[in-house]
DNA sequence: AATTCAGCGATTGTTCAACAATCCTTCGAT
DNA sequence: ATCGAAGGATTGTTGAACAATCGCTGAATT
């Protein structure tokens, strides 16, 4: 049912997560259009929505290209994520909405016994998602689900590091800890504690 | 040097603003396209756009409809407003953003003089849009531009009762003066408290 | 009288083709 | 080597067309 623009859009943020589109690459209207068989006007109300979302950057007269992220934007996200998670956490939230934290911790525990750098990835978002999801406001979901698809953006380049997220699953579990136990204060404090070091890591990787 | 598309999306969002455009109105391409002297295409793109921002509902197959907000939206929208406002406060801010909370501050008093209440709406706009500027992040401005603008759908009901902001004058005078004097946490406070109050007074008003 | 349903009109979703405007590049002139 | 002008490619925008879908009207049925 979901209409043919929103496909397209689907198809491309697929591409843009799983890294076939890399930050800088131009995205040309007509060849899109061909290697999906749909009209270049379609092509361009999905532009428009993935633009929205900053998975994309348009240049007027000049194209779309896929957006990339500079050090400045690196800083920019982690400041929203702090804003937001940290707030989240701050407010505790319903048992099932705890649950769903403690799950992500629990899939991130089973990626890394399986050695699936990939499934640690996306556990870590879920985590990362659930504890938003803690407010409890659908408009902070979607906000929060935007910003980890612009992250998954530069986050290629971060991953050939294989441990790169090893280091934060006794973070995650230490915070969901926290969370159950209601010590919402300290579940904050290590959180943003998390958020620091992870920006850091981030700017060393991407920064020059 | 906007293109079309941003142009008709301008004049949408004004009209949306003005309250000519009211929630719930269904927003017909061809008549638009017609009234603007554009194309049905282009209107197309400006209503992706006005979509993404939430200012207007896409049901689809049945057309693009000016968002109404239910009362679970009203708690929403404050929501995401105590999270990214209180924090923004806490983390005070460059000399500079503080001298700009300062400015709108005086923009309303000036306004209540004047007895201008669509003056005072909008410094009231102001102030919030400055505290959320103490960040200094790009990503978190946009955030807090697009939640005014979606607020400002409705606040035309609101606004029927002319002394609506006049009591926002002091609380925004005292806000400002805690953070002044680097009182964050009182700010943070003060702020919070308010925006409860707002919520309140905002679903006596939606409410029914 | 109320209900169901077929058909109709209007609007959206999508495609296609065209053209102006703009940018990038290449090539030639200086 | 620098500069600028022509050329090609791509975007921005338009207009027209058509299928799909929705809501409604009005007729047939119970």
């Amino acid at each position: 049912m979901p209409s043919v623009a929103d496909r397209v859009a689907d198809e491309l943020r697929l591409q843009l997560a799983e890294g076939i589109l890399l930050p800088g690459t131009r995205l040309t209207e007509s060849t899109i259009a061909e290697d999906l068989g749909v009209s270049r006007n379609t092509v361009r109300e999905a532009f428009a929505e993935l633009a929205s979302e900053r998975l994309v950057v348009r240049h007027p007269n000049r194209g779309v290209f896929v957006a990339s992220l500079e050090p400045g934007d690196i800083h920019d996200v982690y400041t929203v994520r702090r804003t937001i998670e940290v707030s989240a956490i701050r407010g505790g939230g319903s048992p099932e909405a705890v649950a769903a934290v403690r799950a992500a911790v629990e899939e991130g525990k089973l990626a890394a016994a399986a050695n699936d750098d990939e499934g640690l990835g996306t556990a870590n978002q879920h985590f990362h998602g659930a504890i938003v999801a803690l407010a409890g406001s659908r408009r902070l979901n979607t906000i929060m689900s935007q910003v980890l698809a612009e992250m998954r953006l530069f986050f290629h380049k971060a991953t050939l590091d294989a441990h790169f997220y090893s280091g934060y699953l006794k973070d995650n579990e230490e915070i969901c800890e926290a969370l159950e136990a209601d010590e919402l204060d300290l579940a904050a404090e290590l959180l943003l504690a998390y958020l620091d070091r992870s920006e850091e890591r981030q700017a060393e990787v991407h920064g020059e």
